[in-house]
DNA sequence: AAGTCACGCAACCGCTTTGAT
DNA sequence: AATCAAAGCGGTTGCGTGACT
């Protein structure tokens, strides 16, 4: 049910983005604003589907991004939302201004990984595990 | 200096949810 | 109320880069 055909179709584009197709997808965005992702490869004549538009923007292309240096507050934040929602890596985002859901994810996954690797309470476990005893956690509702 | 390995990030894939008809 | 298409989400993969031998 419900597959998205245009992620089927031959003649897209994968993979890196090129310069002029970030320009189109941000110009378009600009204009006429997100939501109708259908229409953005058609408009727009991005050989990328609906799909790939969409996260490119949101992942990249979008003003308010921050990218790189997680701070400690936002680990922290992290790690405790983590706690409270599991992988709802798009609702975690939406705590964070300016962190996608992909960043968030990836970085989780790094952190997971070093904590296999550790495997000894590191900073990162005493927070998880402050977090538990501190259900008020300091993170708002919207 | 060259080759190999590990890590991090960007992008893709497929399933689920939501909205329109 | 049921069906279908569009949109959203999370897991996974692939590539590029840097560190190490």
């Amino acid at each position: 049910m419900g597959r998205s055909p245009c992620c089927h179709k031959e003649g897209l584009n994968k993979g890196a983005w090129t310069a002029d197709e970030d320009k189109l997808l941000s110009d378009y965005i600009k204009s006429r604003g997100g939501g109708k992702w259908g229409k953005v490869p058609k408009e727009t004549g991005i050989k990328r589907c609906w799909k790939s538009c969409r996260l490119r923007w949101l992942n990249y292309l979008r003003p308010d991004i921050k990218r790189g240096n997680i701070t400690h507050d936002e680990e922290d934040l992290i790690i405790r939302l983590h706690k409270l929602l599991g992988n709802r890596w798009s609702l975690i985002a939406g705590r964070l201004p300016g962190r996608t859901d992909n960043e968030i994810k990836n970085y989780w996954n790094t952190i997971l990984a070093k904590r296999q690797q550790n495997n000894e309470k590191s900073s990162i476990a005493r927070v998880v595990d402050e977090a538990c005893r501190n259900p008020d956690m300091g993170y708002q509702h919207q």
